[in-house]
RNA sequence: GCGAAUAUGGUGAAGUGGUUAACACAUCGGAUUGUGGCUCCGACAUGCGUGGGUUCGACUCCCACUAUUCGCC
């Protein structure tokens, strides 16, 4: 089956919207954060605790896995779930970012992009179809259409060529995507300008994608400007999808976001955070080494009940931290998946009483309120 | 008791007769948004064991003292 999405309610005073999306491994309610796996694990946890927090969907990363271990072994394997023990829905993203992000670019070219591994300095060359056929052998729930992730600022005239490009791949991809099991989305890009965006957005959906995300955000620009993207963005977007906005986690920017129309997120951020020691609470980004916790007895966030508060104070995760200890980045990483996954779910809430606005104002005023 | 060596920030240590005394660790802050990275960026000795002396000027040279370490009675 493929990933639908189901509109079930839309807020009355933002574009807000609480839906469902039915996967090969259940059915999810958004809107909904989903958590970063880049190799095939969200780092430091297992499936089980993924559970215990609420997590719904994960993310897998096609560039990574491609060089190591390589689809092939985990095709060998039995796909992504089995090699990962996993029986949730997984979406890989296409190592679009990546061949972008951090390998060493050789070249980008209309057949596809020549760089060099990260790992050895190798030369590779990644191409829309290979990554839909390495999606394919990994068999995710949903992969995600090969893409050109600029940076900010870049021209117009670059943006435009590239947005042009990405459309033509993504089109690419598509015709050689035969899992019949597995959903494609297409990939909304055209930076902060409004009409590459609409004419991104507009062209993509012709092309009749399974869901559509928006990429391009987050990059280096300023929050408005981020959140107008988002706007141009949804409001060309049809309502019987789901919208996907790529890579963003911040709390205050997954609100905003859901309040333009985002379904579902992912990000790094709270697992990274967590291996940096830094704690999302509701009063603000807690750096858990700051000399003030040595002795606070009390748990990370008095307001949360996951794992991590239920058992732990302040002190002892310090103390773990300090001293490098992995449990701490555990604990914490646990901690902070569980506060972007309820925050999705209050969103949710939120949402179908026509209150989000009302739940902003009152998360800001926490927020920002630092303890 | 005698002889020798060494004395630089929390720690380990560079260093020069003359503007701001390296660097590392620790400490204290900050960053982090489709995750190579246990990552990155800042701050941190008004003083170089103590007291004298030489010198225009000493942390760097000389003397005494003190401490530590090693060796010998």
């Amino acid at each position: 089956m493929k990933a639908i999405y189901e509109l079930i309610y839309k807020d009355k005073n933002s574009n807000a919207r609480y839906g469902k999306i039915h996967t090969n491994y259940g059915i999810y309610e958004t809107p909904m954060f989903m958590p970063v796996g880049t190799l095939a694990t969200v780092k430091t946890l297992t499936p089980e605790e993924l559970k215990e927090i609420g997590c719904g969907i994960i993310l897998a990363n096609t560039y990574h896995l491609w060089l190591r271990p390589g689809e092939d072994i985990i095709a060998k394997a039995g796909g992504l779930h089995k090699f990962m023990n996993y029986d949730g829905p997984i979406l890989t993203d296409s190592g679009g970012f990546q061949v972008f992000s951090l390998a060493k670019l050789k070249d980008i070219s209309e057949e596809g992009v020549k760089f060099k591994s990260h790992l050895d300095g190798s030369e590779l060359f990644l191409t829309p179809e290979l990554s839909i056929q390495i999606q394919n052998k990994l068999d995710s729930d949903i992969a995600m259409s090969f893409d050109e992730c600029p940076p900010y600022p870049v021209t117009y005239e670059y943006m435009k060529n590239s947005v042009e490009r990405t459309l033509r791949w993504a089109k690419r991809g598509k015709d050689v995507h035969t899992n019949e099991k597995q959903a494609l989305f297409g990939i909304v890009q055209g930076g902060e300008f409004e009409d590459l965006r609409r004419w991104s957005a507009l062209e993509t959906v012709k092309l009749d994608f399974d869901g559509y995300a928006i990429g391009g955000t987050s990059v280096g620009e300023d929050k408005e400007t981020m959140y107008k993207m988002i706007e141009y963005s949804t409001s060309y977007l049809p309502e019987d999808k789901v919208r996907y906005l790529m890579g963003v986690g911040d709390p205050i920017d997954i609100i905003e976001a859901v309040i333009r129309g985002v379904d579902i997120f992912d990000c790094v951020l709270p697992t990274r955070l967590a291996r940096h020691g830094n704690a999302l609470t509701t009063y603000g980004k807690m750096n858990i080494k700051n000399a003030q916790y040595k002795e606070d007895f009390k748990p990370i966030d008095e307001n949360c009940d996951c794992y991590t508060c239920k058992h732990y104070t302040r002190a002892y995760i310090r103390h773990l931290i300090t001293c490098d200890e992995s449990l701490g980045g555990r604990l914490l990483s646990i901690h902070n998946i569980h506060f972007l996954v309820k925050l999705t779910e209050d969103l949710r809430s939120a949402i179908k009483e026509d209150k989000v606005i009302e739940y902003r104002e009152k998360f800001l005023k926490n927020y920002q309120n630092k303890e």
